[in-house]
This record gives structure tokens, sequence and C-alpha cells, in this order.
DNA sequence: ATAGTATTTAGATATTTGTCTAAATATACA
DNA sequence: TGTATATTTAGACAAATATCTAAATACTAT
């Protein structure tokens, strides 16, 4: 859950989130996509992997990314308590 | 936006959202709840406030701390574009 | 006014984080 | 095998963060 708020916080990383909603990528396309080394991508990408919010499957030479939407449900799921007042 | 993912990757944070759930707090009140100093505290408030998490009232001499739920929402909503996929 | 309680603000410090360049690893292909 | 491409790992560094103690502010009540 910890891992999962961290991945969270970081403009970054929520919007390769939404890249990868509307398909799945490699890393280097997302790279492209921004004006930041393909290092930090990968730390990037290496976070939202522990928060398992994406998954990594290699193809060949390339990586792809697609997201991961188990984890979504379990934050709702969370933040639902706090639409449902007192004890 | 960014503010309410900073605001919520602390577990600290998230502990006083929760306690704040059940009832509404005064700031030395939820101060007894943990083991960490009170300008830590009123620190981890402040950034909860910053994110409109929280609403602070004061009463006397006393501030009183309650949950505010409609940033709640904004999240949801957020995270529900993950469960529809594609664009 | 003075003293006491509640809370925040200021300033310091150690840790974590995001970023970079350079180097390492892995695969493809000529 | 050797070279090019894709991606990650390593190491460094500046900026952000969580925490602390000491001091400041605000209110209560004697």
């Amino acid at each position: 859950m910890n891992n999962v708020f961290k991945a969270l916080n970081d403009p970054t990383r929520r919007e390769i989130l939404e890249l990868l909603r509307k398909k799945d990528m490699t890393a280097g396309e997302i790279v492209e996509k921004f004006r930041i080394s393909g290092p930090s991508i990968s730390h990037h990408l290496d976070l939202l992997k522990q928060a398992k919010l994406v998954i990594a499957e290699k193809e060949g030479q390339f990586i792809y990314y697609s997201l991961n939407t188990t984890v979504v449900d379990e934050i709702m799921t969370w933040l639902l308590q706090f639409k449902s007042k007192k004890k």
C-alpha cells in the first residue's frame, strides 16, 4: 500500500500510467514521450513495477509495459472507507 | 491533485485520516495517538490541509480537525479512468 | 498583567527522491 | 564474432521530506 502511494506521488509516473491506459508500450516508446533521460524513466518504471501498478514483459529486445488495474481496486477500497463516515 | 497524492504518501498522514474518519479531533488529541512530536504532527496536518483532505476550525484554545471527503471523490474519479481501458 | 495550555513557526539535520552521465547487460543481425 | 539497439544498473548530486528542539503566537483564566 505504501509502495502504491509512493508510486502515484509523482507527475511523471502518473502520466506514464495514463499513457499505458491507452496502449501497452515499450520502455523506449515511453521515454520518447518525455524530456527525461532513459535511465530516469527506467527508474520510474521500476517504482511502478514495485507497486504492481504495471507489468513488464520481455519480447525479444524490447520490454513491454502494461497496466495492472487490480491494485487500483485496492486503492479505491481504501478510499471508500472515507465516504462512509463514522466507525 | 499533486498535493493530494503528496499528502497521501505518508503512513502517519494516512493514519490521521483514518482517525478523523471516526470523529473530529483537536491537534492535541491527534498528537497523543502517535509517538511523534507535536510540531511534526502539526506539519503533517498542514500538508493534509493544503491537500484539502482535512478542514481546521478554531474553537477557543483548540483547533478541531475534520475530514473533507470531497477530494476523495476526485481521486476516485482519477483512478476510475484506469478501470475503463482503451482510449 | 501573569501564568498556563494549545498549537504553530523557525531553523537544523539526516534520509529519501528525481535526475543525470557513464557503464553494464541483453538481444538482434550481418 | 562484432556492431548496433534496447534497457537497466551504478554512482553522484541537488532538492524535497520527516523529524527534532526551541521559540513564537494565541487563547483562558486567575
